[in-house]
DNA sequence: GGCGTTTGACTACATCTGTAATCGAGGCGA
DNA sequence: TCGCCTCGATTACAGATGTAGTCAAACGCC
């Protein structure tokens, strides 16, 4: 239900679920870090976002303060049910055995993963 | 390195992984189950994905043969990579973790990722 | 041998995305 | 008070994407 958010404007939510609310030049200088954009292209970004509802922002003087609305929980199970559904057939098991078969999983992963199998049938 | 497959584009992928070569016709009746797409649609997109050298097509007569030279495996990998990095640092056991916690997991999933870790071990 | 059919190639066109520039109103220092 | 700076709003524009329509050539049928 969570309107699509695209790859850039994906790097804007990111800023604002680190922290909120933020003025639009402070979400600029926090995504600056990893993206080269103008000032500009993130008040583009900030308005678009707003046009889709995942952000709302509350009046500061004559500025705004943005804040995020959906909630990056929110977000990482949809965009991993996403996934985990177009590529693995909503299996997860075929992920993990993907990943451990290209090598993606370290021992720590596979450790965290056996703690983590206890707990969930404990 | 993989060039950038869009969610339609993805769709006809998914038709010529999972059986080729096919010519167009072939390919728009298997996509037509899941989308309703004209013939033509298609076409342009079988046309695209030539241009993004992820299929390739053998003239047979006065048609073409499509087959992918892009194995599912890869696609798979490095989509389901991106995402990890993405939503989770690269660490998966917080994918499986989100998704126990979101009731994603079934109790045969559970079953299926231990026997897999017993393996991963071995 | 003319005609409808099938096929790939080319064209179309509205949206969405990435990346800004510009504009007009309000606030601030001199 | 005058010009400058800052902000949000509006506009821009190229490339990607979704979704076809059209056209010309080749085939097969009558």
């Amino acid at each position: 239900m969570v309107e699509k958010i695209s790859d850039a404007e994906y790097s804007v939510m990111e800023a604002l679920w680190e922290r909120a609310p933020l003025t639009a030049a402070e979400v600029s200088d926090r995504v600056a870090q990893d993206r080269n954009w103008s000032v500009q292209t993130v008040k583009t970004l900030l308005s678009r976002l707003m046009a889709k509802d995942v952000i709302a922002a509350d009046q500061d003087g004559r500025r705004f303060l943005y804040r995020p609305l959906v909630p990056r929980d929110d977000y990482v199970a949809s965009e991993s049910g996403r996934l985990v559904n177009r590529l693995f057939g909503g299996r997860i098991s075929p992920l993990v055995a993907h990943l451990a078969q290209q090598d993606q999983l370290s021992e720590e992963d596979i450790a965290e993963l056996e703690a983590l199998l206890k707990e969930l049938k404990a």
